[in-house]
RNA sequence: CGCGGAGUAGAGCAGUCCGGUAGCUCGUCGGGCUCAUAACCCGGAGGUCGUAGGUUCAAAUCCUGCCUCCGCAACCA
């Protein structure tokens, strides 16, 4: 069954830092949105990945001593390794680095300008030269720049405007003529009222401050605005070319039918990216969904509040599918959402521990305890069958339209909804009852294979929120994960099947337990790594006398190189207070030679001469043996040259 | 009058567009059951729906005023 092709995509990840549960939240809600349409029989794409232009990543890779790309490429990289953490099943991972992607930014640009719809112009504002920032008029703290309180001055340059209010009046219409583009509603409102209504200005859409960006080909010094260059990711990686020369899957998934991003950003998505694509001749994607936030407690999630809790930590705790449950069950459809220690505890207990797991286990217990494990015919039914089984098959559909609606929550409670009435069912039914009297046994083998094909259903329509999980459930059920179509008939598990051996899948928590598990792994996390050290050979015990033979004197590095052809070897030379000496030391795949000039090492400066290389080396440079291959020069940059050590 | 969001049982939320007996989950109390992870099933208690007015036969829902909280600057979705 093919329902046809289904394009989603998340915002790009800013790959400037480490992504906390609340971003990780995205990619969550849209792994579960893909997972469950592909269950129903789409042909689903699902793209993700990270945002890499930008000031901001320029500064940070400054302040880490690095160059951009590589600080992308670092960030980047741990971002992808959330998102694997979480179990999500993107198709794409894009990031906006890549040179076909630039290329074409660069032509989307190029096209613009040529049309007309980008102009050359002035932007003036307040400056900071420091922050090297504009700031308007309404941003200014006292008259002053908003990030760093000094003094601005009003300055312009040349930049490029994108004629926004070209299009606005096609932007109204179409956002009123169809509803479901801006979701949920009440952000359709906002958007016209604060922002198209008002009238739209035009969009300063290139940079001259800084050059980590996309240039602008023929505007030496320009690079393009992120939001351009970012916002082309929806269609760049599918294969979008300006020329009309689109790839294959471009032509098939696009227009996108949803664009999951956060609430903050929908401005971007609502109003820049569609006047972008109509200046293109391209059609709109179908749905914007802005989704809510994930506070702590009742504050947003910030490092300044030390707040921020991470994905990867959060799945140490509790596992993944603990973690996805929570994000996909407890966020609410529009308003944001909570997180605490205590609900995700509350929520493991009763909902996945006592109503889904136990059900699961109890069922598996009593089909060993009263058959041997092995199904029977399902044929005496009994009076509160039809209930359970039309339940069973109602569900699917349900959950369905619920998708649609892009209401998880609510898809995910028709699950719940029937593990419950199978709960109920067993409390009906009394199989333990049925166990003592011979002649009922066909009709607990009935009760049991009701309950074992409800886990069935549950385990396939559970499996995209909690993947994980509903493999578990399969496993124990001894057979492969079943589809959708497999959900329109209750009877696809045959007499004579064997089911597997019964496991929890949810232990429950033991909350005060597990808020100081919590607290004490927060404290592991703040001491500074131990790295395993080598287990050393202890010496036999020496006197004062031996000690005193060592002369251990401070060196200057003056000069440090790499040895030629030399691995290991690196040449010192070293300003002993009274003489310079050359020493050679084995620790080049440890250090950088530059790094070490100017700092202050330990020598032992009676210890006899040696050629290595063909170079002598007058001393040995101490250092310490950190880990297996841990190597550290001993600096000791609080002394002066020439001291000598006791 | 900067903009926007929110106030519904002890907690977390739905219901508000389109007025008609205030609902769900957790917790709590009582009962049942013993297959199961102290679980599961049934029942009870607990709310003047932030507040003051207005419209209406009827308001959590529509209108107006007020109060409180939260976001709009960050590493941010």
């Amino acid at each position: 069954m093919n329902k046809g092709p289904f394009f989603l995509t998340t915002a790009i990840a800013y790959a400037s830092g480490k992504p906390h549960i609340g971003n990780t939240y995205e990619i969550v809600l849209a792994d579960a949105i893909c997972r469950f349409k592909k269950l129903c029989g789409y042909d689903v794409l699902f793209q993700t990945g990270t945002d890499e232009h930008g000031q901001k990543i320029q500064d940070k890779a400054k302040d880490a001593g690095m160059e951009p790309q590589q600080f992308v490429d670092a960030s980047s990289a741990e971002i992808k390794r959330i998102w694997d953490i979480m179990n999500t099943s993107y198709d794409k991972f894009v990031r906006t680095t890549h040179p076909d992607h630039k290329k074409q930014v660069q032509k989307i640009f190029k096209k613009l300008y040529d049309q007309g719809d980008i102009y050359k112009g002035y932007y003036e504002g307040m400056y900071c030269a420091p922050c090297e920032s504009f700031w308007t008029e309404s941003q200014l703290v006292d008259g002053k720049c908003p990030d760093c309180g000094r003094e601005v001055k009003s300055a312009r340059e040349e930049a490029y405007f994108f004629k926004l209010s070209k299009y606005a009046p096609m932007l109204e219409k179409y956002i009123e003529e169809h509803p479901e583009f801006i979701q949920p509603e009440s952000r359709k409102n906002e958007m016209l009222n604060n922002f198209i209504r008002p009238g739209l200005q035009d969009l300063c859409v290139s940079r001259s401050s800084f050059t980590w960006g996309v240039p602008v080909e023929f505007a030496p010094g320009h690079v393009i605005y992120v939001w351009i260059d970012a916002l082309s990711n929806y269609i760049t990686f599918p294969g979008f070319d300006v020329d009309g020369d689109h790839g294959e899957e471009f032509k098939k998934y696009w227009p996108a039918n949803v664009h999951l991003i956060g609430k903050d950003i929908l401005r971007f998505h609502t109003i820049y990216w569609p006047i972008m694509l109509m200046a293109l001749g391209v059609e709109l994607p179908k749905q914007v969904f802005g989704h809510p936030w994930l506070m702590v407690g009742e504050n947003k999630m910030s490092k300044s509040r030390g707040n921020v809790i991470y994905a990867d930590h959060l799945v140490d705790l509790f596992g993944v599918d603990a973690v996805r449950y929570y994000l996909l069950h407890e966020m609410p459809f529009a308003s944001d959402g909570t997180l605490t220690y205590e609900l995700l505890c509350e929520r493991v207990n009763s909902d996945l521990a006592n109503i889904l797991g136990n059900l699961v286990n109890r069922t598996i217990a009593m089909c060993h305890k009263y058959s041997g494990g092995v199904l029977s015919d399902h044929s005496v039914s009994g009076e509160f069958d039809d209930e359970l089984i039309r339940l069973a098959l109602e569900t699917p559909a349900k959950m369905e339209a619920k998708m649609d609606e892009l209401r998880v929550a609510d898809c995910i409670d028709e699950v719940f909804a029937l593990l419950r009435r199978a709960n109920k069912y067993i409390d009906e039914t009394m199989p333990w009852v049925l166990a003592k009297d011979e002649d009922k046994h066909a009709r607990l083998d009935t009760v049991l294979y009701n309950l074992l094909e409800t886990i069935r259903f549950a385990a396939t329509l559970l499996k995209p929120f909690l993947p994980d999980t509903g493999d578990r459930i399969f496993k124990q059920l001894n057979i492969e994960p079943t589809d959708w179509e497999s959900l329109s008939e209750f009877g696809f598990l045959k007499a004579g099947h064997k089911i597997g051996e019964g496991e929890i899948l949810f232990s429950r928590i033991d909350v005060a337990k597990k808020l100081e598990e919590i607290a004490e792994y927060h404290k592991k996390l703040e001491e500074p790594q131990k790295p395993a050290l080598p287990e050393f050979e202890k010496l036999p015990e020496i006197v004062y006398d031996d000690f005193a033979k060592i002369e251990l004197t401070v060196g200057k590095v003056l000069v440090c190189e790499k040895v030629p052809k030399s691995s290991k070897l690196l040449r010192f030379e070293l300003d002993m207070g009274d003489h310079q000496r050359q020493v050679l030391s084995g620790i080049a795949k440890w250090h950088n030679p530059e790094d070490l000039i100017g700092h202050n090492v330990v020598v032992v400066t009676n210890l006899g001469k040696r050629k290595m290389m063909g170079l002598e080396s007058n001393g040995m440079i101490l250092s310490s043996t950190c880990g297996e291959d841990d190597v550290r020069i001993l600096l000791a940059d609080n002394a002066v040259p020439g001291a000598r050590l006791s």
